[in-house]
DNA sequence: TTAGGGTTAG
């Protein structure tokens, strides 16, 4: 067991067994006075007047006037200095102050030392503190020790700190508050957190706790950043019988950075209230709170608070402020948070990043925080790796890895490369660029791999649809012992849900429940998303039923499940039962409930919502709402109508919605729309080459054959290449992928023997082939033999001979279902009497008895 | 001599 002996405490008088050089004590002394110049004691004046009002540049001028002049400075005049050096952080100036000092011919004294120890200190150059403490030798005094206690524990050597304080003690030191209070802090960590709770023994003895201010925030700290423990911490605060402004906005920002940010406001109200005045930090981490509640109107009150407290110019509230007003803003504007930045009159690496930060964090403004980043390179302010952090992601959502390697190529002139953070943004900007290759490179070379990084790898996995390499990397994390965590669940979930691989899908589910992640808020909802993309609806309803707070998240999930699958009565009444709950839809819950209407025609409640969105909710509808409009009065037949809906949008029609309309068109094969629609298309996105193929493709069901083979030569020169249908299942955790007439499979042999029975089965039941859907000029015979190598006939045909007859087969295509294969499905679901779940790029299609549940209309 | 702060990757 650990005893920790402390030598007795001082009589009265703290022992002077210190012989300290009279050498040292020579300021004052009557001789160097008399030699003193008239001129030495104005100037000395001055110099000591600038610097306690900080104006330290002015203040170094005069000391260099005075040595010019002959009037030496003396020590209390380099003390003052560089007091005033570390008050105002001006390190590199402290510094300048002691290369001065170390020319001119005085023998520094420990309480210049000392100022010293912590100059070096606080600058982070804890290696001259502490050569400069170990130069001391016997003239080390308490402030000596505490300081080197303090820069120890400071610069992350916390061990160092508590060995110090016990050399300390050795050396017949008896430990006052500042001592104990640097000791504390090196016990703010989980592994020393043993040791503070003796030290806290000890301070509850000396009856330091209640007396000294810094030895509580010492305390409050050992406990939330060794502990996690807000309650203790909170209780040490309570029973201080002396408080501060600095011990009230310590709590308010531990409560702030823990997340408890309601409770971080309250203090800050009770702190106000209690007379105290809030300076630049309180504010800084109570605007903080608010930016992480969103509450804009506090936030804007604080802002008038801070320009009350004069406190406008400080950069730290300047960035928190930048960060609230991004945080808060509703429609993604950087207006205020760019008035914020513009209004700053000093500018350091923090500002611009934090700006620049809410460029890539407000969406849409990737381009403008590249442009500023330019513009503090320009201004000679060094980056940090916060900075790089951002950019990577900002070329991450601009998807130019070209411009993402550049600002790589200048993290690592930085230094800044191997930072975990950057590593972890290059992977990110690469997976988001559809790099996959590229971001596993920069996985692998990761100095240290975190759990940031494992799920950022993963997560570009699934959403590159490869989900066994998630899988893998899923195992591999397992391995190293890293503790997963929401997110890597909710990655798995999206791979799983995006090949709609409902085996891996449940045996996630299986896995977080055990992992203790059941109730969490995001998991739930991306469980509800996860079923109802692999086609199993119930399952997602299941998931909904057991969530105890539905959000409007987990509300537009489920109405979002139920309209893929054409359930739009079901969705229309989830959406009636979310409003009476009193929640609000967003957005993205009226993209569900339009594509519900859409997806069965249902017009006239489509317009009903369509107009009750900014009439009721005052939400202007995006470029999505109008797609889906554009979808549903297409495919119903309104062509001219939709086309007029187009030509009335406040703004120019992307090609999503253009794409729409051409889907539209194809359906009922009107070519002259059809025509203009791709136009439009290929205009905006004239490398895209699903255009060329959905135009190709009208003319081919209108038998133009010249147009298409112009199309395809056209495509030919611009080196586009259409994507391949591909269709796939998953039966006992594999997913099994086939192409057009695949013939890769080892059991291909059987499944071709099976698609043609079921040809000669269907047949008979009244099947007869559409032949205008074979894209190619060949003779009709050939004609039928193509249909039947569909991919999606294919995956159904393996899926017939290779899974249980009492479950749905369960079929997922990359591109929209095909018409004959539309018609084949719902006689094969007769011939066979199984039912068919067939998951298009659109949406479900469920096969029973001979009909789909889209009642043909898709 | 001493206590508190802002920007950060999934």
């Amino acid at each position: 067991m650990f005893v920790l002996s402390l030598p007795s405490p001082p009589k009265l008088l703290p022992p002077s067994n210190l012989t300290i050089n009279p050498s040292l004590h020579n300021t004052s002394s009557p001789s160097t006075q008399t030699l003193k110049h008239p001129n030495f004691e104005p100037f000395k004046d001055r110099l000591i007047r600038l610097a306690n009002q900080g104006h330290l540049h002015q203040a170094i001028s005069t000391l260099d006037l005075m040595t010019q002049q002959g009037l030496s400075p003396d020590l209390v005049t380099y003390s003052v200095l560089l007091k005033s050096c570390i008050r105002t952080r001006q390190f590199d100036l402290g510094k300048l102050v002691h290369s001065k000092l170390s020319h001119s011919l005085l023998d520094p004294d420990s309480v210049l030392l000392n100022s010293l120890i912590t100059l070096y200190s606080k600058s982070g150059d804890w290696v001259t503190a502490n050569s400069i403490f170990n130069g001391m030798g016997e003239h080390r005094d308490m402030v000596s020790w505490s300081a080197m206690i303090s820069c120890f524990a400071h610069n992350g050597m916390q061990s160092q700190s508590i060995s110090t304080f016990f050399d300390m003690l050795e050396f017949g030191e008896y430990p006052n508050q500042f001592c104990l209070a640097a000791v504390t802090q090196a016990c703010s960590n989980s592994k020393n957190a043993w040791i503070g709770k003796i030290i806290f023994g000890f301070v509850i003895k000396t009856g330091y706790f209640e007396s000294d201010v810094c030895i509580g925030c010492a305390l409050i700290d050992m406990f939330v950043k060794g502990c996690g423990d807000l309650g203790s911490a909170k209780k040490v605060f309570d029973r201080m019988r002396e408080r501060n402004a600095v011990t009230w906005t310590l709590m308010i920002t531990r409560y702030s950075q823990l997340g408890q940010t309601k409770d971080a406001i309250e203090l800050f109200i009770d702190m106000v209230v209690s007379g105290f005045i809030p300076d630049r930090f309180t504010f800084s981490s109570t605007i903080n709170a608010c930016a992480e509640l969103e509450l804009l109107s506090l936030g804007q009150q604080l802002h008038s608070l801070v320009v009350k407290s004069r406190l406008t110019l400080d950069v730290c509230v300047g960035c928190s402020l930048v960060d609230m007003y991004v945080k808060c803003a509703v429609d993604g504007s950087m207006v205020n948070s760019r008035k914020v930045f513009d209004r700053m009159p000093d500018h350091n690496v923090m500002s611009w990043t934090a700006t620049i930060t809410g460029y890539v964090q407000s969406g849409g403004h990737d381009k403008e925080a590249i442009e500023l980043y330019c513009r503090m390179i320009d201004g000679q302010v060094v980056p940090n790796h916060f900075t790089f952090s951002s950019l990577l992601k900002a070329c991450g959502n601009l998807s130019d890895p070209a411009a993402g390697e550049q600002i790589y190529t200048n993290a690592v002139k930085h230094g800044l490369a191997s930072v975990n953070c950057v590593g972890n943004s290059l992977i990110s900007m690469y997976a988001r660029s559809g790099r996959m290759e590229d971001a596993r490179k920069a996985f692998d070379i990761l100095f240290e791999k975190n759990l940031v990084s494992y799920n950022t790898i993963v997560d570009g996995y699934a959403k590159n649809l490869d989900s066994n390499e998630a899988f893998e990397l899923f195992n591999e994390i397992e391995d190293t012992g890293i503790e997963v965590d929401a997110f890597t669940f909710a990655s798995l979930l999206s791979g799983a849900a995006s090949i709609g691989a409902v085996g891996k899908g449940e045996q996630i589910h299986a896995r977080l429940i055990k992992a203790g992640f059941k109730s969490n808020q995001c998991i739930s909802n991306s469980l509800i998303s996860m079923y109802s993309k692999c086609g199993n609806i119930e399952a997602a309803l299941q998931v909904f039923s057991e969530i105890e707070d539905h959000t409007v998240i987990s509300w537009t999930s489920i109405v979002m499940g139920l309209a893929k699958h054409g359930f739009a009565t079901r969705a229309l009444k989830m959406f009636q039962e979310m409003l009476k709950t009193g929640i609000k839809p967003n957005e993205v819950t009226y993209i569900a409930v339009l594509s519900a209407c859409s997806h069965v025609g249902m017009i006239n409640e489509g317009w009903k919502h369509f107009n009750a969105m900014y009439k009721e909710r005052r939400i202007s509808p995006r470029m999505e709402h109008y797609a889906c409009m554009v979808d549903l009065l297409g495919r119903s037949g309104f062509l001219e109508e939709a086309i007029q809906f187009i030509n009335s949008m406040p703004f120019m029609a992307d090609a999503l919605v253009w794409r729409t309309l051409l889907g539209a068109c194809q359906v009922h094969g009107n070519t002259e729309v059809g025509k203009h629609a791709a136009k439009m298309i290929i205009k905006q996105e004239p490398n895209d080459p699903a255009a060329y193929i959905l135009l190709s493709n009208l003319y081919a069901s209108s038998g133009q054959w010249d147009e298409v083979v112009r199309i395809r030569k056209n495509m030919k020169e611009r080196n586009l290449v259409k994507e391949a249908g591909c269709s796939w299942i998953e039966t006992e955790n594999r997913v099994y992928n086939f192409h057009v007439g695949d013939t890769s499979h080892p059991q291909a042999r059987e499944i071709y023997e099976e698609l043609d029975q079921l040809s000669l089965k269907i047949k008979e039941l009244g099947y007869v082939p559409n032949t205008n859907f074979v894209l190619h000029d060949v003779e009709e015979e050939q004609k039928e033999q193509y249909l039947f190598q569909h991919s999606e006939k294919i995956a159904v045909a393996f899926g017939l001979i290779s899974t249980s007859k009492l479950k749905p087969i369960r079929v997922f295509k990359n591109l929209r279902v095909c018409g004959d294969c539309h018609t084949a499905m719902k006689y094969i679901s007769i011939a066979t009497g199984r039912e068919i779940v067939l998951r298009d790029s659109n949406r479900f299609h469920h096969f029973k008895g001979g009909a789909c549940s889209c009642n043909d209309y898709w």
